[in-house]
DNA sequence: CGTTAGAATGAATGATCATTCATTCTAGGT
DNA sequence: ACCTAGAATGAATGATCATTCATTCTAACG
């Protein structure tokens, strides 16, 4: 009697982009779940549920699929906060400031999943370049964003002794911070009270608005 | 004709505290470097100019290396900063906040190899329950060390509607992120720059004290 | 329906690494 | 000066992995 038979997949050949697509998004998955130090490419590709050589077809090296796997997940987080701060939903300010504390602290970016791909790329940041070229070119995009957005609301506000760059710095520090610390320490912290302490870092600083 | 005489380097022996301290910093060393990803036990040991089994020898694992190493680097900064908050150098409060902030983003923590040794923790932590635990353990040794000196703060200035605990998870999270950001884009902040956005963020919430 | 370009497979290969342990050497005790 | 416990060495081992490529299979097209 022959064992219970497997249901023998069947073959299915897919356009190259999304093939890809779905290698990226097995190796968050696995990034996510075994971390970067020990993610291999056989995990990748089980977690995909296709065959051992597809990520080195696709990709050529893990390096590769690496590579890309990290601008794919800094462009969702970046672009997502750039629609915001350039959006047309809110065309108030106040609404618009909140929008944004909304989306960095909000359940689609909190989720431990995507926090841990995020950190674990900062982690290897001070040792590969590449990295940080990625890195770093999206975050200035969305730092000019956020500092225009600033310099918008103190111009409104008609604060003074503020310098919208550093106080962009500063935010963007701020909210980073808070990600890491719902990673590490989930237990000392619930994504609402993050959201509080956004909020009070804003009202502190634009006090009319907030 | 002999090559050039390699000076054939005595073999010494230590007592096995001393070379076990020895074997953490070479491994700093390397996972600053090379990062933890492709820290291997070969460059460690060379690192620290020793041969190749020793530091099986004195941890056993390199996984028990690499939890010692971290456990090490945790409390190093992490007892910095509690030392100062209870500190009696600076009986001031005033001169204590200065002092801590000047700790957080001076020169020895600020070092690029501390903080890309300090965040290739981070990165793993969402992976390795065991690196979490010790991270988490500091942490929160350290945040209520905080929030008692900031109460203390508000107490004295009278401040109202502030928590202490809250804004010391927001002043914790400002200062990693502001780490972050040194290490991922140093070309946009200078320490300096760190450090006033620091103390914008004590003098926004402590304003009669900084 | 038959052909075929090229997508997908997975066993095989070779490189890299952590770990072991038989051997060598050191330094403190006698 | 000699002995010896145990610290240090480094070649060898076996495990793990990324990568390759001969082969198999799919689906679009004539």
């Amino acid at each position: 009697m022959k064992a219970a038979a497997t249901p023998q997949k069947r073959r299915k050949i897919l356009p190259k982009a999304q093939r890809r697509q779905q290698l990226i998004e097995a190796t968050i998955a696995c990034i996510a779940r075994y971390g970067l130090a020990s993610t291999t490419m056989h995990m990748v590709t089980r977690e995909a549920g296709l065959s051992a050589g597809i990520a080195n077809l696709h990709f050529k090296t893990k390096e590769n699929l690496l590579r890309e796997t990290l601008r794919y997940v800094a462009e969702e987080y970046h672009k997502g906060q750039i629609d915001i701060m350039r959006g047309r939903e809110a065309d108030n300010l106040s609404n618009r400031l909140t929008a944004l504390l909304h989306f960095q602290l909000g359940r689609g970016v909190t989720q431990r999943q995507k926090m841990s791909v995020w950190f674990a790329y900062y982690g290897e940041v001070g040792a590969r370049p590449v990295y940080q070229k990625i890195v770093s070119a999206w975050d200035r995009a969305a730092a000019r964003e956020l500092e225009f957005l600033f310099a918008s609301v103190i111009r409104e506000g008609g604060y003074t002794d503020i310098d919208p760059g550093e106080l962009a710095i500063g935010y963007a520090a701020l909210i980073d911070g808070l990600h890491l610390a719902l990673l590490v320490t989930p237990r000392e912290l619930t994504k609402q009270n993050a959201k509080k302490i956004g909020r009070d870092f804003l009202r502190r600083a634009f006090p009319n608005h907030i």
